[in-house]
DNA sequence: AAACGGTACGAAAACGTTTGCGTAAACTCT
DNA sequence: AGAGTTTACGCAAACGTTTTCGTACCGTTT
């Protein structure tokens, strides 16, 4: 059904193979030649055959996705679904195509399926991906970008939001405004974003003078529930905080409703800051004052660092880090 | 670098078309061959080559996806990610695989590129894409699903969410509590969603005996803003509803916003039913009565009939519809 | 005028798989 | 036991590209 190489090879009584220097932009073709040849391969609508092409350039024009959500399997991630947008934009323009592969099934043993054949590189996403299949598709050297994840002190292709940063600018935010008393309420340690916007919490709890007053509450999981569990431990313990910073919008909101319970109001009583800023937050009462990512941005790094993986292999791992915005609200307590 | 048929055809001393056979299920081997040829396979990793294989087959064993995301580009969609998960679950058990084709530019041209190869099927979700686009894919006979979208009267394959019946129900819930001006704000008539949500509303209204007071605001978006606004409208209005359904979570928490800064009180003063049960809902103050919509149910029917679709080719168009449920919370006052 | 380099093209191999056909051997039936 | 049928396998074509190599031809240089 489809036009293909001899169709157009045909009508002009030449070869295929002029046909494919011509269409490929290659030395050896005269222009007037290779202009009757474009115009038949427009006049036929001929697109190549991806199969063929990549059976003998062993090259696919396409990069695999893995993502690990968060808890739920089904649930609606606000955070990595515009990621997956940038990148696809970002690498449509260069003609390359996402696959999904596997979302869940993160074991070494579909890593063979996805390597040998179908997918020229790998982006890698999320802070909850099984280490070893990290570690074994790192292995490999098949080119693979890692989103939001770092495997320990292995230095890998990743781009990371500069959590230290943002970290750093929101506890500063607060001990600007005389708070004294900042609680940091955190998520997993085994997560890296985790642990940098703890180290950013405490440098600047350090570097205001405030390092003898570093408390934290570390989660097991970053959602509405945990938030406002950690924050009833501290707001009905001793000397309960003055300010708190979440790690997370979703746990700030947990935080902000453990507060109601108290009748304590945000931000009279205590100040609050979040981390991500998921589109509900300016929905929030009140609304919320948190770090804003840009996603967009580490999506198109992430498909940008593929492609030159891809094209110059061997290259030495390069990290990048996309700076944050403080996003001032009302749950700071500042305007 | 990877094995291939050759390679454990040399080895066993046997033909590359017995070792096909044997891997495939095929007849025409004996079993022990058969075992002596999967255990030599499993030994050197062998790893089909889909490039060769669809280049022969012309099945690539991957269907495309195809969504065009509400009003920004990079929005955090909450609505349509766990669907693509849920699809992407269903085909894994199936061998196939997800390609995101072009999540934005949905012109023609981009479709020919897509349709020549790499992709077996076309899954379209959302209410926003180019009609055009929808319709000339539609005739190109290819296996289409569409998902939440439906072009005119066209019979087509599609799976769509029993909204009629989520709208009748809800509406319905505000009329056995005794509320007679209830109104409806929908979202754009071009939606297929909206139409049902609001025909709907209207059904049950009729048979609450209150056809008379049939009331709709449709707004061209179903986002916060637009929700505040056309509650505004209303509240500020002669005869202001004490029920409103709104067409949507987002639109919903825009009426809440609405009611708040008039010293409303919901649900006292006003009940108010949403749709989509994002998760945000919960969080809402108060709680939001809405429409549970079975997102994964939705996304493994998608699955199942494009892979349906691709195996018994010309088989008839099925529309299916997934049921709903109304969540009771607190913004409707019966609790 | 002979030699030489560059350009424009064709022939054919190669990528790794599936599959129709051919052919021996084994098995069934009278 | 001989004819017919089934089973088990090998051979080779085919899918549609890219790419190496070879070969005419044309132009320039000595």
């Amino acid at each position: 059904m489809a036009a293909t190489l001899l169709d157009i090879a045909k009508r002009l009584n030449i070869s295929i193979a002029t046909v494919s220097r011509a269409l490929n932009d290659r030395p050896g073709v005269g222009s007037d030649l290779r202009q009757r040849v474009i115009g038949m391969a427009n006049e036929l609508g001929f697109v190549p055959n991806m199969a063929a092409r990549s059976l003998v350039t062993s090259r696919t024009q396409t990069i695999g996705f893995v993502i690990h959500p968060f808890d739920q399997p089904f649930s609606s991630d606000p955070f990595y679904f515009p990621i997956l947008m940038a990148i696809e934009v970002e690498l449509v323009t260069h003609d390359y195509h996402i696959m999904l592969t596997s979302l869940y099934s993160d074991s070494p043993t579909n890593l063979r399926m996805v390597e040998q054949s179908r997918i020229d590189g790998l982006i890698l996403v999320g802070p909850n991906l099984n280490p070893q299949f990290v570690t074994t598709t790192l292995n490999t050297g098949f080119p693979v970008v890692l989103v939001d994840n770092k495997p320990g002190h292995r230095k890998v292709n990743s781009v990371l939001t500069d959590d230290a940063g943002g970290a750093y600018e929101a506890t500063l935010h607060l001990t600007g405004h005389g708070h004294t008393r900042i609680t940091h309420i955190g998520g997993p340690l085994e997560w890296v974003s985790s642990r940098h916007r703890y180290a950013g919490y405490c440098a600047a709890m350090r570097d205001a003078g405030l390092g003898n007053y570093c408390r934290v509450v570390h989660k097991e999981a970053t959602t509405v529930a945990t938030g406002e569990q950690a924050a009833a431990e501290l707001l009905d313990g001793p000397e309960p905080p003055t300010a708190i910073f979440a790690a997370n919008d979703s746990m700030a909101l947990g935080v902000a409703r453990a507060a109601a319970a108290r009748g304590l109001n945000i931000p009279k009583n205590l100040a609050l800051i979040g981390f991500d800023n998921i589109p509900a937050t300016e929905h929030f009462s009140p609304p919320l004052t948190t770090i804003r990512i840009f996603k967009e941005q580490i999506g198109r790094l992430a498909a940008r660092r593929i492609l030159e993986l891809i094209n110059e292999p061997g290259s030495p791992p390069v990290e990048t880090s996309v700076s944050t915005e403080l996003v001032i609200r009302q749950s700071c307590g500042c305007t």
